[in-house]
RNA sequence: GGGGUCGUUGUCUAGCUUGGCAGGAUGCCAGCCUUGGGCGCUGGAGGUCGCUGGUUCGAAUCCGGCCGACCCCA
């Protein structure tokens, strides 16, 4: 009996944050661990989660007239190292490749940190005038940044799934419309499909993405008070298209230095989704990325075995045929209260418990996810019900997730209340910031917080510096981050 | 960057102090039993004790190195 519980979460998320998430992704069968330190294997229902996400992000990137490519994995050093700032951003993370089978290899090749400088090199072959332009493609693949120190299951890997995308444009201002673009569909996919609302903004430079111009990002809270980076889109202006000589011939006849971005978002994103609206009982799935978004858990004594199980199969069909994501679980190995334990382990966000009290009465019990509140409809009515509690479990988890980071932001009367937010509360600390990154580095020394984002919305700058009360320029969120 | 805890069958663990047949629970497999919140009974299979080197007649146990996981502190 105890035991058994063992399959299930057995610590409160409120009490034990980081061993409720490992436990959280072991046991819903998302991922597990593989033999070298920093990385992860994924499970089917992990990778269904990052299928969904992906068929998602794909969907929007070909509508706004992005290509999929596919880069190898090596990259040489003497291109890796053709920016040097990149090169030195990357640097300490890079694994390396220097034989093959016993025989040294002339030039180390780095496992990609990322492509920008293989990418690029390639695209200055591509692009010679200005009607090669805009040149717009994206990238599935894997990145490897070795971790040394702190592993996390998706948070924080050796190696992870990503898209990275790579365009190059004519224009400056063209260049900057799309690192927009870009973050507004990462907008809607965080907020809209994963039910995560975000801060929008700038980073600072010491955050930026090495090599960039700048960088906008989108910033999530976690339920233990610590920020998480969902998603980035830089503006990469002239610095890569210049060492890599990415030029194009305008209608003027003259050549021309082109202007690029790029922009990514990883599995890191199922990390935000398990730590944002997981509870004590396990994972808790948006309907709009949950592989099963409706699981239908038979219930049955002998006599009614196969009555129960063919009115289940009919519920499922017409669940189906209405594209829905149905699952019918009709093992019997299992008994139904072994089934309701496990599919709330694995987040499905509803369910429906069909036994023969209900197929006499004509109805059907629903229960969601989300609160587990129960829900009794009529047969005819299924469809109907199921849409509208999915898209409520959706709305509802947004909501709430929405409160949760309200609630973790903190604006500070002075210094000493900034350290003791950060050091008692966590989640985000809006301040004023002279811009001076001394003043970010020796707050991020004091408090093991940094800036996390320079927010879009800059109305309610205060005064004055929150460290050396200079003037402010900006106003910033700080917090401690994964 | 600094410190700490830990690694025994798929999982959780006892055994380690004081060296001497690796034990339990759960899961798994077979059969029976049935399912409205982690059913029950009977039988069975499953182990290079993380890896590696050393000490010893003998190592899960003692010592060294390595690998991996987790936690705390700047």
């Amino acid at each position: 009996m105890l035991s058994s519980k063992e399959a299930g979460v057995t610590v409160k998320k409120s009490e034990n944050f980081s061993d409720w998430y490992i436990q959280v992704v072991m046991k819903a069968g998302l991922a597990d661990y593989a033999p070298v330190k920093g990385f992860i294997v994924l499970r089917p229902y992990g990778y269904a989660i990052w299928e969904s996400i992906r068929d998602i992000l794909d969907k929007r990137f070909k509508e706004t007239g992005h290509q999929n490519g596919f880069l190898p994995v090596l990259i040489p050093e003497s291109l890796l190292s053709r920016e040097a700032d990149h090169f030195a951003g990357f640097t300490p993370e890079v694994f390396w490749v220097t034989k093959a089978g016993n025989n040294d290899i002339g030039e180390r090749l780095a496992l990609r940190p990322t492509s920008e400088t293989l990418a690029y090199s390639i695209f200055s072959k591509w692009i010679a005038s200005y009607r090669d332009l805009p040149l717009k493609i994206n990238f599935w693949n894997t990145a490897l940044r070795a971790e040394i120190k702190a592993t996390r299951p998706f948070v924080r890997t050796s190696e992870f799934l990503w898209q990275e995308g790579h365009t190059v444009h004519a224009t400056e201002e063209e260049a900057e419309q799309e690192v927009m673009q870009i973050l507004g569909i990462y907008r809607e996919l965080i907020e809209d499909i994963l039910a995560v609302p975000s801060v929008r903004g700038y980073k600072s430079d010491k955050e930026k993405f090495v090599g960039a111009k700048y960088t906008t990002t989108l910033e999530g809270m976690m339920a233990d008070g610590k920020a998480l980076q969902m998603g980035t889109s830089h503006h990469l202006a002239q610095n890569f298209s210049k060492p890599f000589d990415i030029k194009y011939l305008g209608k003027d006849t003259a050549e021309h230095f082109a202007w690029q971005t790029s922009w990514g978002v990883s599995w890191r994103l199922i990390g935000a989704l398990i730590m944002v609206h997981g509870d004590d009982k396990g994972l808790i799935l948006p309907p709009k990325v949950a592989p099963v978004q409706v699981v239908i858990v038979p219930i049955h004594k002998d006599k009614d075995a196969e009555m129960v199980k063919q009115k289940a199969k009919e519920i499922s069909d017409e669940l189906k045929a209405a594209g829905i994501r149905a699952h019918l679980d009709d093992r019997d190995e299992y008994t139904s209260g072994w089934k309701f334990n496990e599919w709330e382990l694995k987040g499905v966000p509803l369910r429906i418990n069909l036994g023969p009290r209900d197929i006499e009465k004509g109805q059907v019990e629903f229960v969601r996810r989300d609160n587990r509140e129960k829900m009794l409809s009529e047969r005819g009515k299924l469809v109907e019900t199921a849409n509208l509690l999915l898209s409520s479990v959706q709305q509802a988890l947004f909501e709430r997730a929405k409160a949760l980071l309200l609630s973790l932001i903190t604006i500070p009367k002075d210094y000493t209340e900034f350290k003791t937010t950060i050091n008692e509360k966590g989640g985000f600390v809006p301040a004023g910031w002279c811009g001076n990154q001394d003043c970010e580095e020796k707050i991020k020394e004091e408090t093991g917080a940094d800036i996390r984002v320079i927010p879009f919305e800059q109305d309610k700058m205060p005064q004055t510096c929150i460290l050396c009360n200079g003037e402010a320029k900006k106003l910033a969120y700080f917090g401690r981050a994964y």
